[in-house]
DNA sequence: CGGGCGTTTGAACACCCTCAAGATGGGTGG
DNA sequence: CCACCCATCTTGAGGGTGTTCAAACGCCCG
């Protein structure tokens, strides 16, 4: 909400000096610059430029949201370990959503006039770009024909099994659980829900044996029940390749 | 539904010899093959290559959906002249939803295997395609957006807005209203609600002198309240530069 | 004329929201 | 160590929005 505050990294790259897992940023190797560490509830990155720029996510949470009139924030989607940020808005002219971090969060810029240079001479970059572009709007769509779901416990048990398989990708999760900074509040924001009602379906689904959600821990507790629920389909997740 | 049916045209190219005022597709004018007219409620195109086609809209409403276990439909997105279909599915290994035919309907299928030759050699065509995925991300976006809103007279109101403003785009729209093939039960699949809500919130607009929509015609009314009511910001659709 | 489609209406109920208040836990400062 | 604050989670009661089920109407078309 106030304003920015990247601090730009004293440590030369990223521990351990490789990428994290993320499916998609291979073809950016050479385009990212040092990364990049801002705090917890900060803003990404509303720059001088007008929001044009594009990062990597190395490490941490974040989300992206729009807001409207009456001040109500919808979350759009989570940004988590090998995402990427604000591509699109390279090249349609155009700012992207705005980013919130949801923990601290190390993040890579890419250095975008190389890249653009580079699309001129290696259409395998663009193929990558384009990729993870159609890659970004199966989730969104994803993410739609959730909430035109009917029922609050559908759109829960989707949300959090969807993180949940996007994590395994990069190593974070399990399929009993996995550890996130979400609030019963970022799950409504996300859902068109309010924060009360979805603290009463998470509590049904505890009663239910079926997930309980604590102390940032998600844990599956009868996933196939779960899946059978929201009608779930994992397929549209994959590893690229 | 059943099967698919596409007929090969006898007119050598669409009418009046040139393409339709559609924002996007200047680019593609190389790759355009015959166009090809498919009749109404039949499906696109889900062809022997599992999808892997893409199209460009001449004539004719249509829509991406998903389906869920329950029978119950999704409606993503309705695709007008000048929109690309499943210009993703050729990038990602995926194939892209299914689309319908509102009415009969005019396409031109892309030539895959010229433009993927032709990414390799001419850059712009790359940063064309990318353009024109980001822009259906957006208009995504705001899909998500609007499904998250809580109540349903916003929703309706604002689908019927961006409708107009894109049919504004390619000439089948003026400022006082359009004509469109939706009926109540479209709105409802896209908006996640009942046929029976609907059509309580159509009559409640009617009743307050915003919108009509009857016959196949939609009506504004008091587009400055309409806009008002649904926080509606047109920023988001734009003709290319 | 009959049938299909789209629209309209009614009644009853379920889901989810609003408003309100209390409980829990972590962090800060005295 | 306790007091306090803040964010998060939890619970209750009541009402509004949107659903389900059911039925009837107008219209186009064969």
């Amino acid at each position: 909400m106030s304003g920015i505050d990247i601090r730009v990294a004293s440590r030369a790259a990223c521990p351990g000096g490789r990428l994290p897992g993320g499916p998609h940023q291979a073809a950016f190797l050479e385009f990212l610059e040092a990364p990049q560490y801002v705090l917890k509830g900060k803003e990404l990155c509303r720059g001088e430029d007008g929001g044009k720029r594009a990062y990597v996510l190395l490490e941490g949470w974040m989300y992206s949201y729009r807001t409207w009139q009456s001040g109500k924030r919808q979350i759009v989607d989570f940004k988590i370990r090998g995402d990427t940020l604000g591509l699109g808005s390279l090249f349609a002219g155009k700012a992207s959503l705005p980013y919130v971090c949801l923990t601290d969060v190390a993040v890579v810029p890419l250095k975008m006039d190389l890249l653009q240079a580079r699309l001129e001479q290696a259409p395998h970059i663009a193929a990558s770009v384009v990729e993870t572009l159609v890659r970004e709007e199966i989730v969104l769509e994803e993410h739609l024909i959730n909430l035109g779901r009917h029922t609050a416990t559908a759109r829960v048990a989707h949300l959090l099994l969807e993180l949940g398989e996007r994590l395994r990708l990069v190593n974070l999760a399990t399929a009993e659980g996995y550890n996130s900074p979400l609030t019963q509040a970022h799950l409504a924001m996300a859902l068109g829900l309010t924060k009360i009602h979805v603290n009463r379906v998470l509590r049904s689904l505890r009663e239910q044996r079926l997930l309980t959600m604590w102390g940032g821990a998600v844990r599956f507790h009868d996933r196939r029940a779960l899946i059978e629920l929201c009608d779930f389909d994992s397929s549209y997740i994959e590893p690229a390749q």
